[in-house]
DNA sequence: ATAAACACTTGACAAATGACAAGAAATTAT
DNA sequence: ATAATTTCTTGTCATTTGTCAAGTGTTTAT
């Protein structure tokens, strides 16, 4: 399995030398996990960070009611960590499942621990990797706070246009934080026009 | 003026010498800023870290139409920060004000920088404090999607009852994402029970 | 091949929230 | 001390979104 796509998205944040590069990801193992499989579920403890090479995947929460919150949609390439659960080792609150079939590569908190500790370029990597993932969570925070639904619609159909040919309306919906009656009306109201 | 506050912050999220504490904010220094003042303005680069130890802050962004839109509160004692304008040098969308009077500590990105790679509590600390500040952030994202407007005035209520002392109910409705209008007549409501 | 489950749409109605305007009360500036 | 500004409340009405239930078409499991 090569690790070409790996080792690219983490050129891609940073520069990086490539010997140091493949250093970094010499403790990665891949792996597969077929559609609609949990990769990491509530109350479990992240042992791994994973890095998503090929596919869709969610993270969702159940709320009160039981009902299914989706907090977060990932397409490949992007890591796909639970923050807290891994490096605080803590039980995640959240479900990760996978959309599609997906091709990962992961490796532990030992070695994310000791890159941290012994490589400058990936601490620095790492650091940007939260700076993103911090600064996209608060645009959509921004979003959810001041933007009616059929925008935050438009806007998401205009950013991830792909997601739309391979997750059910369902779950956009709920990533939207709205319910499907109310994304399929948007979605007729927008048709007629 | 007395680093203790600052130091005892950096004791309180991760157990760390107390020696490596003081080299750590060797290079803070204070400063104080009366209410009503913008700390960092929007489409500026945020040069320093600050942390807040007396006071409440709040960060907002003008939309469309030129409204207000608080995107978070600050109560000392906490670090302020817009990470991607202060670590990729990009012109903030946000705009920082106190609230009240403020004192704050600073620092440049070259002191966090040569403190990231040369002390490994630091590195730590850093990372946790991006890890909490994520975590917060992704609950109030799940509130606002899964919980009306009166539960989550009744969590604010519950988890920072301080601030409504020391802010006005105009940015704690525009922070819970609703009109002050809305925000009065829950209150109303809520008073009737 | 058939049944079961799921995805999507739609209708009727209810609930939540916003927009705008006006007024009272509190705070701030001069 | 007075005027100006801001904060908070409240009324009326419109808009947005949710709830529940039903129906159709598609996918999945056995």
């Amino acid at each position: 399995m090569s690790k070409t796509i790996l080792n690219n998205y983490f050129q891609s944040l940073f520069p990086i030398p490539e010997k140091i590069v493949e250093e970094i990801t010499g403790t990665f193992c891949d792996f597969s996990l077929s559609k609609n499989t949990i990769l990491l579920n509530k109350d479990t403890i992240s042992t791994k960070t994973y890095f998503l090479e090929k596919g869709y995947m969610r993270s969702y929460i159940l709320n009160q009611d039981n009902e299914e919150v989706t907090t977060n949609i990932y397409s490949a390439p992007c890591f796909v960590n639970d923050f807290l659960s891994f490096f605080k080792k803590q039980p995640s609150k959240e479900i990760y499942q996978t959309l599609t079939d997906c091709s990962f590569w992961e490796t532990s908190l030992d070695n994310v621990q000791a890159n941290f500790h012994n490589i400058p370029e990936f601490r620095e990597f790492s650091r940007l990797l939260f700076v993103i993932n911090y600064y996209k969570l608060n645009d959509r925070m921004i979003e959810v706070k001041s933007e009616k639904a059929e925008t935050r619609y438009l806007n998401l159909l205009k950013q991830q246009p792909n997601i739309f040919q391979h997750i059910s309306l369902k779950i956009i919906a709920s990533y939207l934080g709205i319910t499907d009656s109310t994304l399929s009306r948007i979605r007729k109201e927008l048709s007629k026009i």
